[in-house]
RNA sequence: GGAGGGGUAGCGAAGAGGCUAAACGCGGCAGACUGUAAAUCUGCUCCCGGGUGGGUUCGGCGGUUCGAAUCCGUCCCCCUCCA
């Protein structure tokens, strides 16, 4: 294997598996070439885990092929059963469509469509599936998949036991046709994804031999499923799920997110999801060594991510909301750098002085007054950066910093604000 | 259709008439230690209340009992085996 890009990927750890290492090597080296990776709306916003692929894209086209961006408006309508251990529920088509809608631009944002070579093109596999009859898919298409061969899936055979349905066991036909479609209209050649996609790619390959003969040359190729070094998922935070959607997820706390990476995972992460060189990673990769605790790595590692996903401004806001609120001198912060850079946190208007009890309740930082005495008698609060565990203390205006804010913290990290009008 | 097993707090899993708001594990939330890491240790974890108090729980409904998650009836759901 000689292709630089194929080298650079192995490097990062980001193959998995191939089908055809040695027709992909050539296949590159021949010249640019076309590929898919397909991503199913299953939710308003894609998630940090979604990031790996789109950023494989990336690297492909970077290197000079041509990449298509799927959108699953007709599989996002099925279910993939791959992976899950239970029938999903099926969401109501006019979500689905929604949902189409606000995944192809968030995939927009990271590819190029314009001012290159080799410009990035956005597909929906409803466009050649919503028409297709049930007569021309069992006799076209169905035809073609031995039912031997489908439930010897692993995607399939794990799910005999506990149940599947009809729908979902023909997930991978569906997607199998979007291999075989773009191939057959785009020359597209290779498929790439998630390792948990292995079969369903496989089954794209099969059609693609078995209609255009076993000379065809397309192969599939996946990535690792991405994995922390303590065993829990990646991708999940307290609050849920670290989304790509600034609506859902700040650009400060997708910070933090990448921030707390652990050191035995952070490596791995820049080599994952940023597209820092080989040399700089390995420099960072030293001090993660040497001097751990500057955390060097996790900065840039949280740097490059939410550059990528947030653009450079949204980055250094949530640079300057971190230092702010982590440097331990929350007070000599001025309202107005508070009023700008803690727009994303709960916030509650106050119009009196108010017992911290009650005001630890409505400003949401616990749900009851039995859990805010909880808190307090735990030590766990902190008003303006001051400790504080007293059951009788008044928020007023004036302990608010310039007479307006009165910053809460509870535990090490979860920030709420009172505002005095 | 026949035989058996089961549904307990976010999840897993004990309990089999009062001592049970219900062991234990995981998860979650806090505290200590630290580097806003990992590991470890400690406390909390059904809900509400200015301690020791109150309210609602063990698939649903209805009984027996001074007293039920635990006994009886009935209904619903799940699983395994046989046909």
């Amino acid at each position: 294997m000689k292709n630089p890009l194929l080298l650079d990927l192995q490097w990062r750890g980001l193959i998995n598996d191939c089908t055809d290492l040695e027709l992909l090597d050539e296949l590159l080296n021949e010249g640019s070439i076309t590929l898919y990776c397909g991503f199913d709306p299953t939710a308003e916003s894609l998630h940090v885990g979604s990031l790996l692929p789109i950023l494989t894209l990336k690297r492909f086209q970077l290197a000079g092929h041509k990449v298509l961006p799927l959108v699953g408006g007709a599989t996002g309508l099925i279910g993939d059963p791959s992976g899950r251990s239970s029938e999903r529920q099926l969401n109501p088509i006019e979500t689905v469509h929604k949902w189409v809608e606000s995944i192809k631009n968030q995939l927009a944002q990271f590819l190029a469509f314009t001012n290159t070579d080799t410009p990035a093109e956005m597909v929906n596999n409803y466009d050649w599936t919503k028409d297709l009859s049930v007569i021309d898919f069992l006799r076209d298409i169905g035809k073609h998949f031995g039912i031997n061969y489908m439930l010897a899936k692993e995607s399939i055979e794990r799910r005999l036991e506990t149940g599947l349905s009809y729908t979902e066991f023909s997930y991978t036909i569906l997607q199998a046709m979007d291999f075989y479609h773009l191939f057959t209209t785009k020359n597209c050649v290779l498929q790439i994804g998630g390792s948990d996609q292995w079969g369903n790619i496989t089954s794209g390959l099969e059609l693609i031999r078995k209609l255009h003969g076993p000379e065809a040359k397309a192969v599939g190729l996946t990535m690792p499923l991405v994995t922390k070094a303590d065993g829990t998922k990646f991708g999940k935070t307290a609050g849920g799920a670290i989304w790509l959607d600034a609506r859902l997820t700040s650009p400060y706390e997708m910070y933090q997110f990448f921030l707390n990476t652990s050191d035995d995972d952070v490596v791995k992460f820049l080599k994952f999801f940023t597209f820092l060189s080989k040399e700089e990673i390995e420099a960072l990769e030293e001090k993660v060594k040497m001097e751990p605790h500057l955390r060097e790595a996790q900065k840039a590692l949280a740097r490059e991510v939410v550059t990528l996903v947030h653009g450079k401004e949204a980055f250094e806001e949530a640079l300057k909301i971190t230092n702010c609120l982590f440097s331990g001198d929350i007070k000599s912060l001025s309202s107005k750098e508070i009023e700008t850079g803690l727009k994303d946190f709960p916030a509650v208007t106050f119009a009196e002085a108010t017992n911290i009890v009650d005001a630890l309740v409505m400003c949401s930082a616990a749900t009851s007054k039995r859990q805010a005495r909880e808190f307090l008698s735990s030590n766990a609060i902190q008003i303006n950066g001051d400790r504080v565990n007293d059951v009788n203390f008044i928020i007023s205006k004036d302990i608010a910093i310039d007479g307006k804010f009165v910053i809460v913290l509870r535990g090490k990290k979860n920030y709420y604000m009172i505002r005095f009008e």
